[in-house]
RNA sequence: GUGGGUGUAGCUCAGGUGGUUAGAGCGCCAGGUUGUGGCCCUGGAGGUCGCCGGUUCAAGUCCGGUCAUCCACCCCA
């Protein structure tokens, strides 16, 4: 038997998922985005320049292959480098104006398999483009509060600044220099992310290294007078918005494009892999990927990773036809073609008798059922009954 | 990539120390006197016991491998 590959699973029948998208597209609608949809298969390069060589999810987790073209392509692992490659193809970035897309789809990732991580999984999110002010990074973060808040679902918000080109760099030394003097005493991991990414060592979790980490820099004491200024805004922009968050001074996203503003929703309730959104501002992306200068913010959220946390309703819904003579079925179908315009109608094409075809209703979950038998059909009539 | 758990009907699972036709519950299908569902009762269909190999007179049951799955590390949505 063939069998879906290894981290991948069909979705059959599966009301949240539509809840979902429909939830979040209407509320990204109303925030006055629009949608957008970029192949799922890209350039490798594109993920490489952006997400950045330094990540697992580019070095060791793409699908990538060389096509019949030999083009070096890949399936996307994300959806902000797409959108971006899109913005930039399509010289958004030589208008003044801002621009703000939508988008839901599947993403890949070749990792091992666990609760909330799959190797195709599907993402919504948003990203915003030409707005620098730290008020849009609020708006994006409550669009992603009020998604959940609509979806009945209990989270926290992180936030954390990763400062900007001008301070970023000079804590990174001093975070480095800091790792270096106590490098003995770290985790082989630990020792190994001082050049890779030194500031994943923060949220290491084994204790001997937190320890030693307590007493390490944080890029929040370090950010420059407005990437500080930014940040107090931020909190206060929050708060004025009734929005509670926790400030993560360990919290790191791992693409490297992010700068300044960045942030997580995680859930206790789902296992290891608790973050069910994140994002961020990534101001130099656009720049980056060939594009004039164009400042960004935007998140995704992980739908497999809501999934259980999303609770639908399996109400009675439409009408079921049913003959209990062959004879009946045209006058059904006639009947039925008429009544669609309005509502859900499923028609049984196999003639049954009336217990039968009210068992099969009932089981179908509709809400109502109109058969017709040989005295029905004379009359032109239907036997009718609310389920 | 590393570690641990699990793989028996569509689903959830039973199957001491290896021994004749492999079980239950749920679900599914058909009936329970002629045209009224949900409850109940009866009957039925459905399994190369993940796969490959080994030990044995004999393996779902023991051993090895492999694949898949789950959980954790790692990483991240």
């Amino acid at each position: 038997m063939i069998k879906a590959l290894r981290g991948m699973k069909d979705i059959i029948e599966d009301k949240r998922f539509l809840k979902i998208f429909d939830t979040a597209r209407k509320i990204a609608e109303n925030y006055g985005y629009s949608y957008i949809e970029t192949p799922i298969l890209e350039e490798t390069s594109l993920f490489k320049r952006s997400v950045g060589e330094s990540s697992d999810i580019v070095n060791k987790e793409m699908y990538q292959f060389i096509d019949k073209g030999g083009n070096d392509v890949c399936l996307r692992p994300e959806g902000t480098a797409g959108v971006v490659r899109s913005f930039i193809e399509h010289k958004f970035d030589r208008q003044q104006t801002p621009k703000r897309f939508w988008y839901f789809g599947p993403m890949f990732r070749y990792e091992r398999p666990q609760k909330g991580r799959l190797r195709e999984f599907h993402q919504f999110g948003i990203e915003s483009f030409g707005e620098p002010s730290v008020y849009e990074d609020i708006n994006v973060i409550a669009m992603a509060a009020d998604i959940f808040d609509a979806l009945g679902i209990d989270y926290t918000l992180k936030i954390n600044s990763l400062g900007c080109p001008e301070c970023m760099p000079k804590y990174r030394e001093k975070l480095i220099k800091f790792l270096n003097a106590h490098k003995e005493n770290l985790c082989e991991d630990c020792q190994r992310r001082i050049n890779q990414n030194p500031i994943r060592t923060l949220d290491c979790k084994v204790e001997s290294c937190q320890a030693i980490l307590k007493d390490a820099p944080k890029i929040t004491d370090n950010l420059c007078e407005n990437c500080q200024s930014d940040f107090e805004k931020l909190k206060k922009g929050l708060e004025n918005l009734g929005i509670s968050y926790e400030v993560d001074k360990n919290l790191v996203r791992g693409l490297d494009y992010y700068t300044k503003t960045t942030f997580e929703f995680v859930s206790t309730e789902i296992g290891a892999q608790s973050a069910i959104a994140g994002g961020g501002r990534y101001d130099r992306l656009v720049e980056f990927l060939g594009g004039k200068p164009t400042p960004g913010v935007g998140f995704a959220i992980g739908v497999e990773r809501i999934l259980d946390l999303v609770k639908t309703e399996d109400e009675r819904s439409g009408i079921y036809m049913g003959a209990m003579t062959p004879e009946a079925i045209p006058f059904i179908q006639k009947k039925a073609k008429e009544l669609r315009k309005k509502e859900k109608v499923f028609v049984e094409t196999k003639p049954k008798s009336l217990k039968a075809h009210l068992k099969a209703a009932d089981k179908g979950n509709f809400k109502k059922a109109l058969i017709v038998g040989e005295d029905e059909l004379k009359k032109s009539t239907f036997f009718e009954k609310e389920l």
